[in-house]
DNA sequence: AGCTAAGTGAATCATCCGATTGAATTTCCT
DNA sequence: AGGAAATTCAATCGGATGATTCACTTAGCT
């Protein structure tokens, strides 16, 4: 975190991560170029020798941690392509939800951030990066849901499941922040027991599917 | 919007107003005094005079706002409390996906931000405001779950629906932002079809609801 | 060693922020 | 109408922000 001894590239590493740090606990327009660079150990001009501005080291910042996270947490889980749909959705829901709990990539705090308050990032970082990983997820899902579903349903589904897991990142807080930590119980549960949340999510939205399966196949209405 | 005629109590209604639809879009931080005063055409001096704060004028128009929103949409849905489980919570998915979909009351768009990025409301603003929705919700689901369901599947499956509805929140476009509107497919088909999304995720979380019970009562550990 | 380019640092820029002032104006009551 | 209180207004406050400057140190190469 701070720098070690050497300078030169060292420095613009550690701007990356305190300003990934900083932004994921509070925002972009919150977090001052002074608060990075103290915390990076840099002096309040590197940010703009180095990135050029507080906007394109937000940008850099967030890509280098998204990238990092989708590295340590694989979104398909581990689970090979060839494994039946069931267990591919079960890997796909664990790789997310640990994913967003990861406290050491904040990448999806910043995206979450991002979610609640757009900033010129939103649109181009969705459709580059989180757009294939729910295509992806959307493939898995057509074939639990059969050939005849409507694209709709599937985006439903998705939506559903998604949603579930970024439940996570919710109440998620980093470290450093005077919280009294009085937050509700139900969030307190999902807190302690990430596993068994992600184990929940899994049979809870397997349910789902094959419910909204039956009703397609059954002809009722929907 | 605009004062109308004469002033005094008008000012601050219309302060109030302006904050939370500039508050919903923008978020705390990244909204100005300026903006709310020359939206709601008042001198720039008229916060601080009438609420004392910035930060005043953010809790006295999230709450007037909330209230707002959930004198419009009861909680229960309008299903009365001696109605089946199944259609309380069929009324309380209702509601609860209405109310973040409304553009009209802007509260749950501020509460969205107020999750991603906490100040120091948040805290007394769920204990106070949405615990004890969560709680109404949490008994309907101990119906549903069964006499023996342990807290924690509870509290999972509260977390599993809410989520799901909090996610008409995400890619709500407040007006006047200059978006180019090519978010993904997903959240279009959701966008476009809320009272579809509503239905889905009330089947979709009863057979959810199901499995936990019946994983629950043929002892399928968990 | 000597030179050049890369990188650092303290100080400072113009700008914007939330808040305050005090005078001017309006509203309300008698 | 007349005066007191409530409200609005332009102007301004100190402070913080993002960005920039320019003198300096260091790294890398011949």
């Amino acid at each position: 975190m701070w720098k070690t001894g050497r300078n030169s590239q060292n420095t613009k590493e550690c701007l990356l991560e305190a300003a990934c740090h900083l932004f994921a606990e509070k925002g972009f327009s919150a977090t001052t170029n002074r608060d990075i660079c103290s915390r990076a150990g840099a002096n309040i001009a590197a940010i703009n020798y180095h990135f050029g501005s507080k906007e394109k080291l937000y940008a850099e910042a967030w890509r280098k941690a998204f990238h990092n996270s989708l590295e340590k947490h694989p979104p398909d889980g581990g689970v090979p392509p060839d494994a039946p749909a069931e267990e591919r959705l079960h890997g796909r829901i664990q790789a997310m939800i640990h994913k967003f709990a990861d406290k050491e990539n904040p990448a999806f705090q910043i995206a979450h951030k991002e979610m609640a308050v757009p900033t010129s990032l939103l649109k181009e970082v969705k459709v580059e990066c989180i757009g294939p990983l729910q295509e992806e997820m959307n493939n898995v899902l057509r074939e639990l849901l059969g050939p005849e579903v409507p694209e709709q349903q599937v985006h439903f589904c998705q939506a559903s499941i998604e949603s579930q897991c970024f439940r996570i990142l919710r109440h998620t807080r980093t470290s450093g922040s005077i919280q009294p930590e009085t937050v509700s119980a139900s969030s307190k549960d999902i807190e302690d027991d990430i596993a068994g949340y992600a184990d929940h999510v899994f049979r809870f939205s397997l349910a789902g599917i094959k419910a909204v399966r039956s009703s397609i196949e059954n002809d009722t209405d929907y």
